[in-house]
RNA sequence: GGCGCGUUGGAGAAGCGGCUUAACUCACCAGCCUUUCACGCUGGCAUUCAGGGGUUCGAAUCCCCUACGGGUCACCA
């Protein structure tokens, strides 16, 4: 493929989203595989919910993620600008032509009037268009209400009996019938054109080749398909990519959780774990192999293998993916990540010093292969440094445990009272005595402490948690598990 | 309501008319590994593809109808 550009052109009005960070990598991963451009721009004619901190949002995040672009807003390129409201005099251009060919009109239509029209509509069981009142308005009259001052907004002169044919990449042959699209508006009685306008021209003037996006700009596509054969450009390809679901199939939002990208960080995800999720919502790789950074994602990506039925977000499947990637990452960028929520929840300070490091760094490495996110790592400390529970789920293997657990920690207590601090060497040396001494061993002797002392039967090594509950909580801990065994019994 | 899209196990999904006695992944269960748990490895887990008709020697795959679920019909994008 030659000349592959695409784009991603958000709206800055609210955080880059889950779907929108999905849109953004198909358009990214396919630019790189053919070697094209990947772009940026900003779709900013809304004036009232545009906002600065928005598109600074959106671009932190895609930088989170690793999609770098190669043209668009902050960096330039041969056809910015790359915000809409900044191209303000080619939608001009262009409205003119429509307007003096006689494919657009000015309408003058109150928007009390047009509500009422709607209303009727629907009440007659009608789909709700404009039924064209303003379409065959004279010269004279709209020359002498433009001359009163009124602000008309600009329609676009849908062509009557036609069908409109989209053969969509993913979604093949979709057919819409003009008849079924009311004359739309262009161009806003402000003077700033709407989306379904300075879309097709950015595409058009930036030369995308090809359009991934949501499935919900499908039924928008004739009425964009329609402007580029009025204004005589060649059509890109499209692409319009599934929904994304929440757990109950209806259409993600707040209530399935958080949508934001930088939710997902903020709850300590890795962004290669996010890339690789938000790949596999609706594409789905060849092998059984799962896992895939971004060079493999490049490099086995296809629209071919892009699904047409909505993508269901699975919260499950991206905690499992995220301790993956959390397993394979290597200790110092493990810190790195961890840090921020171990700061966040005042156990390490604000400026931590060397031994807070050490410790920091021993606490991730014991405790990584036992968290989903980083945002659970200091929950499960505080877990273990706070007080003992003992769920109805151990209830039954302490019982059977019985009397070897009390035997067990009964030892661990004489021995703990009698060291200063616990070192995972030591603890190790003092469980191997106890074995020899007790003559328990194995899962007996070990899930006898561990239950004890975490009350789960699922955790870190246990001389790793030693430490990092220390002699003294240790100490606590088994106190309070033998009289809790004398009240079981 | 019109238009358009979808509907495969507990969950995410593959499948594009015979290679399917329906991949793969998550979850779950069992075994192995580890002096415990987890990780990892091995195995088990849909006689069936929303329901009903049809086409065909043969259908999850093609056609029609019904049901259900999203989407869209804005001076939002």
């Amino acid at each position: 493929m030659e000349n592959v550009r695409l784009r991603f052109a958000p709206s800055p009005t609210g955080p880059l989203h889950i779907g929108g960070a999905r849109s953004a990598l198909f358009n990214y991963i396919l630019a790189k595989k053919y070697g094209g451009t990947f772009l940026v721009r900003m779709e900013d004619t809304d004036l009232e919910r545009s906002s600065a901190a928005s598109e600074e949002n959106i671009k932190e995040s895609l930088k989170w993620l690793g999609m770098d672009w190669d043209e668009g807003v902050d960096i330039g390129g041969d056809y910015g600008p790359y915000r809409q409201m900044e191209r303000l005099d080619i939608y001009e251009e262009a409205v003119n032509k429509l307007l003096a060919e006689g494919k657009a009109y000015y309408c003058f239509c109150s928007e009390e009037e047009l509500d009422k029209e709607r209303e009727e509509q629907s009440a007659r069981g009608e789909t709700p268009k404009y039924g064209g009142k303003c379409r065959e308005m004279t010269k004279e009259e709209q020359e002498a209400r433009l001359a009163r001052g009124e602000k008309p907004v600009v329609r676009f002169k849908v062509p009557e009996h036609e069908e409109v044919v989209i053969d969509d990449l993913v979604r093949g042959r979709v057919v819409f019938e003009t008849d079924g699209i009311g004359d739309y508006i262009i161009v806003k009685s402000d003077g700033i054109p709407v989306y379904n306008f300075a879309v097709v021209l950015d595409d058009v003037t930036m030369k995308i080749s090809h359009i991934i996006r949501g499935e919900e700009h499908l039924s928008n596509t004739p009425r964009q398909v329609l402007l580029y054969d009025a204004l005589g450009y060649e059509k890109p390809q499209f692409a319009h990519i599934s929904l994304i679901l929440g757990k109950d199939r209806s259409k993600m939002s707040k209530r399935h959780g958080s949508t934001s990208v930088v939710a997902y960080r903020e709850q300590g995800y890795l962004p290669e774990a996010l890339v690789n999720f938000l790949a596999l919502l609706g594409w789905s790789p060849e092998g059984e192999e799962e896992i895939f950074d971004m060079e493999r994602l490049i490099a086995d990506f296809t629209l071919e293998r892009v699904s047409k039925s909505p993508a269901v977000f699975d919260l499950d499947k991206l905690k499992w993916l995220n301790g993956m990637y959390i397993r394979k990452t290597a200790p110092e960028r493990l810190l790195e990540f961890a840090l921020p929520h171990l700061i966040n929840a005042g156990l390490v300070g604000e400026e931590p010093t060397e031994e807070e490091i050490a410790w920091a760094q021993m606490v991730t490495e014991a405790l990584k292969n036992h968290i989903s996110s980083f945002g659970e790592l200091p929950l499960l400390i505080k877990e273990y440094q706070g007080q003992v529970v003992y769920g109805d789920g151990v209830l039954d293997e302490l019982r059977e445990l019985g009397d070897t657990a009390v035997t067990v920690m009964t030892a661990v207590l004489e021995k703990l009272e009698k060291m200063e601090a616990v070192t995972s060497e030591s603890y190790k040396a003092m469980l191997k005595e106890i074995k020899k001494e007790t003559g328990i061993g194995g899962k007996n002797l070990f899930h006898s402490v561990r239950i004890a002392k975490t009350g789960s039967t699922e955790g870190p090594d246990m001389d790793k948690l030693a430490v990092i509950m220390g002699r003294d909580r240790m100490l606590e801990r088994g106190q309070a598990f033998l009289t809790f065994m004398k009240e079981l019994s």
